[in-house]
DNA sequence: AGACAGAGAGATCCCGAAGC
DNA sequence: GCTTCGGGATCTCTCTGTCT
């Protein structure tokens, strides 16, 4: 796990080699081993990027996670799979290229910032844009022609992501991570991870302990 | 008790158009 | 580039009931 991590930490665009270099350490044992063994260990690896991307990035590639999943599975040779180690840490690092290209407008970086840091506490769109000195109106427009989202979107995009993650953990209620995550009430948060996800929480949560 | 879903009313957001 | 306006769309909130 300690080796996922370094991996994780290293998954950026300027030390991708780094990454790809500890993973290579790593697999130097996997001589010995079994195909599946090291199929098991690199479905390990794109299951740990994932879930390090969402929590530390707010970036869900479910897109990368399962197309990954799907290549490991149809491998044959542990040569073939050692390049598919290298394009899955290449592909979960160049998704922080996105976020680069993302923010290119000076008004919408500062407006992610503050909404990255207050989402969870009630921010709207009226109180961003007085933080933004810009009319509402022209903040809405500008959003949405800079990321591809609307405020609301993003903004429980955001919440969900959060959600995800406390749902990762035991013994939180739904009371608690809706409180936890700016959603006003149990319902309302359940049928909005429900709208973002396709699934309810507790569905969610039994999806991943099944796996 | 906790999780989930539906309904209705009110609030907020989004978008296009017009204008500065 | 930015604001304002108005109307439709969407979201939020709350209550209620059912299921596990």
């Amino acid at each position: 796990m300690t080796n996922y991590l370094k991996i994780a930490e290293k998954a950026k665009p300027e030390c991708i080699n780094c990454a790809q270099e500890i993973f290579e350490a790593i697999s130097k044992n996997s001589t010995t081993k079994s195909l599946d063994k090291v199929k098991k260990q690199m479905d390990n690896l794109n299951t740990f990027l994932y879930t390090y991307f969402l929590i530390t990035y707010n970036k869900d590639l479910t897109n990368i996670h399962d197309d990954f999943t799907l290549k490991i599975k149809n491998v044959h040779d542990k040569s073939s799979l050692k390049n598919i180690a290298n394009q899955l840490i290449e592909a979960y690092s160049n998704s922080l290229l996105d976020e680069m290209e993302f923010s290119r407008n000076e008004i919408i970086d500062n407006a992610l910032k503050i909404i990255n840091k207050e989402y969870a506490t009630g921010l709207n769109l009226e109180d961003l844009a007085k933080k933004l000195h810009l009319s509402k109106n022209y903040l809405c427009s500008l959003f949405k022609e800079e990321t591809g989202f609307t405020f609301c979107q993003y903004l429980n995009t955001l919440k969900t992501n959060k959600a995800k993650k406390l749902l990762l953990e035991d013994k939180k209620t739904l009371e608690y991570i809706s409180y936890e995550c700016g959603f006003s009430s149990q319902p309302h948060f359940t049928m909005t991870f429900k709208k973002y996800t396709g699934k309810t929480p507790r569905e969610y949560k039994m999806s991943l302990v099944s796996q």
